[in-house]
DNA sequence: TTGTGTGAAACTTTTCACAGCC
DNA sequence: GGCTGTGAAAAGTTTCACACAA
C-alpha cells in the first residue's frame, strides 16, 4: 500500500468540510463519489483514489454513508483528539487566527497567546490570556500545547521558534515571511500570503 | 517547450523573496543554483527545471547574476506591472491583509477596502478608505482594481462574489471556508487556513 | 442498474547525470 | 575546476475502464 501525497491529505480536509455541510442539511443519508466531487471540482475518480489510501468506506451501488465518512476522514486527519495550540504575535494576523471559527468547530483549541508587547501581556482577548515569551516554557508544558502558530513579525520569528523548539513543541505553522531554521524533530509549514497573491498576478500577465 | 506548474509558480514567488534578500545583503553580486536552494529546502535540480520553462538566466561556472534573475522572475510573476486590489471584509484577517508588508514591497497595492458594517464605512484604515457594498461598481471602475481579496464570513462571500463578478474584476483569493461559484472567466484561489493545520495533525498522528 | 475499488495506462514532476561553457 | 542547461530515467499522480457488489 502506498503514502498518500500532501495534496490528497488537503482535499481530504475539503471533503471533510463538505460532507460537514452535507450532514448539517440532512438532504439524503449517503452520498456518491461523483456528488460529492460536484461540489468541489475535483474528479470522482480522484476522490475515490484518494479515499482509497485510507481503505474501503463506500458500497457498491449504494455511496458513502455522510456520517460514516464524515467520522472516518476526521479520524484520518487526527481530528478524533483535542489538539492544543498557542498563536505566537497578537496583532491583525494572530487577532484574526484567534477569531477563526474553522478551528474550534474541529478539535483545533487555542489555549495561549504570546507577544512581546508590555502594553498586550496578561490581557485577555477573546478569553484567552495573551503571556509575555517568558511564560512560554510553563504554559507550554502545562497546558499540553503541541502545536504554535507563528503570526509574529518576520524579524522576531526566528527568536520564537528557537523558543518553540526549546519547549519541545511538535509542529509549527508559519505565517511570516521567512525562512525558519528549526530541528528536524518539528514539523513546519510555511503559508506565504505573498505567494498566494503571485499566482493571480502570474496568471493574469499570461497572453 | 511545456507550461510551469502551479508549484513551480509558488517556488517561483520563493525564490524571488530568496533573491531580494540576497540583493539586501550585498554579499555577492552572483549565486548558484545551490547556493539559492540551499535557503529554501529546494534541490538545485529543481530549481534549474523550474528556471528553465522561462529561459536562460545564468553562466556556466558562474551562477546567476542576483539582481538580473530577480527582475527577471518578479517580471515573470507580472509583478513589474503595478496591480490595484481590494479587500472585502474588514474584520481582523482583513486588517491584517491590509498591513501586511509583503504586499506593498512588490506592485501590489491596495486600493480599497469594503465592509458592510455601516459603523465601519467611510471611514479610514491604514490610508484607505473604507467603502459599503453599494460602492463597489464605482470604485472598482474609477480605480481600475483587478483582483479582490474575500476575507468577509462564510455567510456573506458568495454574495459578495458575484457583485464583483458583476464588476468584471478578474481574479479573487478566497480565505472564507466555502466553494465560491464564479464566472469561468474570474480566476479564483482558495486559501483555507484550517485546511493548513490539518495537514499538522495529520502528520502528527502518523505512527 | 448504480457506483465502488482498483489494476493498468497516461500523464506530470522530480531527479539523475553529463555535455558544454566559464 | 565550477556550474548551467537539458535530455533521459525514475518516481509520483491522475485518469481510464471495468470487475464486481448491492
Amino acid at each position: 500500500m502506498k503514502k498518500p501525497s500532501r495534496d490528497t491529505i488537503s482535499r481530504m480536509s475539503l471533503y471533510l468540510r463538505a460532507l460537514q455541510e452535507l450532514s448539517k442539511a440532512q438532504a439524503s443519508p449517503t452520498i456518491s463519489s461523483l456528488g460529492l466531487s460536484r461540489e468541489l471540482n475535483i474528479s470522482p475518480d480522484q476522490l475515490r483514489r484518494d479515499l482509497w489510501y485510507f481503505g474501503q468506506f463506500g458500497r457498491r451501488g449504494v455511496g458513502y454513508s455522510i456520517e460514516s465518512l464524515k467520522n472516518k476522514i476526521s479520524e484520518i486527519l487526527g481530528l478524533n483528539k483535542r489538539w492544543n495550540i498557542c498563536i505566537c504575535g497578537m496583532g491583525n494576523l494572530g487577532s484574526a487566527l484567534l477569531a477563526y471559527k474553522g478551528f474550534k468547530e474541529q478539535n483545533l483549541n487555542i489555549s495561549a497567546c504570546f507577544d512581546a508587547d508590555p502594553k498586550k501581556i496578561y490581557k485577555k482577548k477573546g478569553g484567552i490570556t495573551i503571556y509575555p515569551l517568558e511564560d512560554m516554557k510553563n504554559i507550554i508544558r502545562s497546558s499540553r500545547i503541541e502545536i504554535a502558530i507563528i503570526a509574529a513579525p518576520v524579524t522576531a520569528a526566528q527568536t520564537i521558534v528557537d523558543r518553540l523548539v526549546s519547549c519541545d513543541i511538535k509542529a509549527i505553522l508559519n505565517f511570516a515571511p521567512v525562512k525558519l531554521i528549526v530541528s528536524p524533530k518539528v514539523k513546519l509549514r510555511n503559508v506565504d500570503l505573498s505567494t498566494e497573491l503571485f499566482n493571480l498576478t502570474y496568471f493574469l500577465s499570461q497572453p
